[in-house]
DNA sequence: ATTAATTTTTAAGTAAGCTTAAATATTATA
DNA sequence: TATAATATTTAAGCTTACTTAAAAATTAAT
């Protein structure tokens, strides 16, 4: 299977996790960075491999088949993710680059190489759930997003869920990363802004940012 | 620039190591597993390139431009060689296969990365030399085929020149690996045969095999 | 030095994965 | 609920990297 294949139902599991009935054609186009005819096109063809289930002007859906295809992509990628993050010192960005293009060109062989000398790794350096070999996930997310913390409490960052480059940099600069703890000093609600105190910091956040942090409560 | 282009230009590269007059695209066709009509299709679009001289019926040769991007995919597959061979517990051939696919989806910085964590080896597990990041490449090379070995001396086993995974195998059960002795017991001279003693074994080796294990003088 | 065998090249065609433009259906809005 | 806006689909076409078949050139062999 091509990379544009692996690359498809990876951006509809991705997308499905946040909304189910909006992974039409056109939305997973946009992710993918290719044109509403090219993936309706896709769309066809995976139908005819049985990787997803395709109707006219509805929601795609993958099959079983397709999920496992997906998963194991996503599995590769974020053990890659994990693997040059404990070897290399690499920013997250840059190494979500190079997991994006080694995922595919990776055998089963040498993922669970990758994974065995990590001792199994549940979660990658983003805090996002690492699928074992058989495309089992671990799905109890008891973390909430950022915006909707509680004022005072202290809370652990458990996953960063974004690919930007600034993103990332930012989150670099300020001590936000995977399991570092912050204490909410203040939710401005009405304007939807976070204030909170991590390290020896105090950053007020935006809902751009905390809408993409998730936090699990100590 | 795509894989079948890294991959055509790394099979002129690797061809011209043992017969430049014979760098023609039906070579070139027979190594790639492509037709020769494929082959000189992109032989005349790399020349458009500037990655290769090509005139009808002549033999190709790269381009300076060209024999950088050999070497930079060369350095790459090195590298991964030696990476995989040090972390985890994988056949030659397996690692030869990874590499294969990894050599095209790794960026400068990675390449670079791996080479720092290895302490800039300057060759890799099958003995080939490793291009440094400006393509230069150690090529003094003092190493005869076991072929032309001399009866009774004792060597060092310095390349091992295949991708295959019969004579990889073969090469595991019988200790004959990178940087390991041997003694030249006997020359078979009409027969093209070659006697070691290597380890605790006695192996006589057919020409298939004394030509493309080199070794160096103790 | 011819002829035969082999290679290289040209020509025509294919599949994958895209594109843009136009037609059609759906969804949102007034 | 009619209409406007948006999304999806269809259609036609492009590029890359191949293929096979036939023509042309080179190389080898007698």
């Amino acid at each position: 299977m091509s990379v544009a294949i692996e690359n498809f139902v990876k951006a509809i599991y991705k997308n499905d996790n946040h909304d189910t009935k909006d992974t039409k054609p056109g939305n997973i186009a946009k992710k993918l960075g290719i044109s509403n005819a090219a993936a309706t096109d896709m769309a066809k063809k995976l139908a005819a491999k049985d990787l997803l289930n395709y109707e006219k002007y509805q929601a795609l859906q993958l099959t079983e088949k397709g999920t496992k295809m997906a998963l194991n992509v996503v599995r590769k990628h974020r053990l890659w993710e994990a693997f040059l993050f404990k070897m290399f010192d690499m920013s997250l960005h840059d190494i979500h680059r190079e997991a994006e293009l080694l995922e595919h060109q990776t055998s089963d062989l040498l993922a669970q190489k990758i994974s065995e000398y990590l001792g199994h790794p549940k979660f990658d350096p983003h805090g996002d759930p690492i699928p074992n070999e058989d495309g089992e996930i671990t799905t109890e997310d008891t973390s909430i997003a950022l915006a909707d913390a509680v004022e005072g409490k202290t809370y652990t960052i458990s996953r960063l869920m974004s690919d930007d480059k600034e993103f990332f940099d930012f989150c670099a600069q300020n001590d936000i990363k995977y399991r570092n703890t912050l204490i909410v000093s203040k939710q401005f609600v009405s304007n939807k802004m976070t204030q909170i105190s991590i390290g020896s910091n105090t950053i007020v956040l935006n809902e751009d940012f905390t809408k993409i942090i998730y936090v699990d409560e100590n």
